[in-house]
RNA sequence: GCCGGGGUAGCUCAGCGUGGAAGAGCGGCGGGCUGUUAACCCGUUGGUCGCAGGUUCGAGUCCUGCCCCCGGCGCCA
């Protein structure tokens, strides 16, 4: 004798034998209930049995056919824990994404969204993994902070005990703080940006990975970034099939991503989008729809390599090789997804970062501590910050980012849970 | 911030052009049915037509204002 405890999904009567989708943690289970195999009592129960009513089921396991994974759970005994309110408030047809953000505490027992969350947290274990393996030592940075790193538009502000302060937009300047004692770090934290962006691929809150290493250049951040990657994907490929399975994602597709990623430098991509009858020339922004093109025949990530230095952040280090532009390295994900990730070498000259500093209107007065971290024995360093829900999105094979995470905060959005 | 689309039953939507008794499917509820798996069949229930004004004998439908949601751009991870 066995039991089977859960949520009824669906329930399907037919005279003198019930069918129940039953749904826990393992996925949905079908348990087959028959007149003749219970007491009345409880044939009386499986009848009046609503969806979601939380229920323990005693009996066995039978191989079958037509059960949807191959066997099914033979009832003689039912025990009703909670019977749930009728109508639920969430239909089997499917439902308007405002629905799904409003009834989200429901929404998320769903199977699709069950999928997607088991997907996620293998992603957050394997990385954790990755750089454990590596050496990596895992920090826990500060949410209220009181300096500015992506630029002062985008700044959640909060009331910090009558002092202004705000949450964070990257943890990137506490890491490197922090490779000073261990040379190399990482974290994984929530980033906040106040974006006024509609797109499928913006949040406000995302959980944002971050790693950062003393005396790396941008080669060997690319090195990390890939075999991270790889990594990630091979343990979801592995370890969630019958998820990706779900979401429409072939395990294989996933196998395919190993080292290297091909590199294209900020020249060859505009060139390609050229070809491809972008009006861009040398010198432009590559946007949203730039990196579509870019990406959508691929199969596996690309690294864009360098960019002009006058988009990017004041920490940016200039290019040796090339005046005018960034040692960065952005990440796109394939299939037209674009920007998963955005890193590189960190100016390490002091002179130049204060200049940098002031040319975004920032104070140095503000950023003292961190003009100190080349004052007493500055050194070339790199790292890169990946968005988690992102990832998430790309491996998931998701429309919108919304649905990388259980709580999506997003530009007006109704209903916060 | 900009451009476009939308808000009608618990859910997904039709109805609006040309104003005249608020509809369908699903769900719920009741009944039937021995293998279904989006079960099926019969019956039934269910409305602040986003909110506030206005025009009109009469507004879901026309006009004005506001709120909210969705898609996209820019920005970015």
């Amino acid at each position: 004798m066995e039991t089977i405890r859960g949520w009824v999904l669906k329930k399907r009567e037919h005279g003198n034998i019930i069918f129940i989708d039953l749904r826990n943690r393992d996925g949905v289970t079908q348990c087959v209930i028959r007149r003749e195999n219970v007491s009345n009592e409880d044939w009386s129960k499986a009848e009046e049995l609503t969806q979601e009513s939380s229920i323990i089921l005693r009996g066995g396991w039978r191989l079958e056919d037509r059960a949807p994974r191959g066997r099914e759970f033979v009832v003689n005994g039912i025990e009703i824990v909670h019977l749930a309110e009728t109508p639920y408030p969430l239909g089997k047809k499917e439902h308007s994404p405002e629905t799904l953000m409003e009834k989200r505490h429901l929404a998320v027992r769903g199977q699709r969204y069950q999928a997607i969350f088991r997907v996620r947290s293998e992603i957050l274990r394997a990385s954790r993994e990755y750089f454990i393996n590596n050496g990596y030592v895992e920090v826990s940075p500060p949410i209220i902070v009181t300096t500015a790193c992506e630029g002062g538009a985008t700044l959640f502000k909060i009331d910090y005990f009558d002092i202004p302060a705000y949450l964070t937009q990257s943890s990137q300047l506490y890491l490197e703080i922090m490779i000073f004692t261990y040379e190399k770090v990482w974290c994984l934290a929530p980033s906040f940006r106040a974006e006024k962006s509609r797109t499928r691929r913006h949040l406000a809150e995302f959980w944002h990975l971050e790693a950062e290493a003393a005396w790396m250049n941008l080669d060997e951040l690319m090195k990390l970034e890939e075999e991270l990657v790889s990594h990630i994907c091979r343990s979801v490929a592995e370890k969630c099939q019958y998820e990706l399975k779900l979401l429409n994602r072939n395990p294989e597709e996933l196998l395919e991503i190993e080292p290297p990623f091909k590199r294209i430098s900020y020249e060859e991509a505009i060139m390609e989008l050229k070809r491809e009858g972008v009006n861009i020339e040398i010198g432009d922004e590559i946007g949203g729809d730039e990196e579509y093109i870019l990406t959508k025949k691929h199969n596996k990530p690309i690294f864009l390599v360098g960019y002009p230095l006058k988009y990017k952040p004041f920490y940016v280090k200039e290019l040796k090789d090339k005046s005018g532009m960034g040692a960065t390295v952005d990440l796109l994900a394939p299939e037209g997804y674009g920007e998963m990730a955005t890193g590189g070498e960190r100016e390490d000259n002091i002179e130049k970062l204060i200049e940098r500093i002031r040319g975004e209107g920032f104070d140095p007065e503000n950023y003292d501590w961190y003009i100190d971290l080349r004052r007493y024995g500055s050194v070339p360093h790199a790292g890169f910050g990946m968005g988690i829900d992102r990832l998430t999105w790309w491996i998931c094979k998701l429309d919108h980012i919304r649905d990388a995470t259980p709580f999506p905060r997003l530009y007006r959005t109704g209903k916060m849970i």
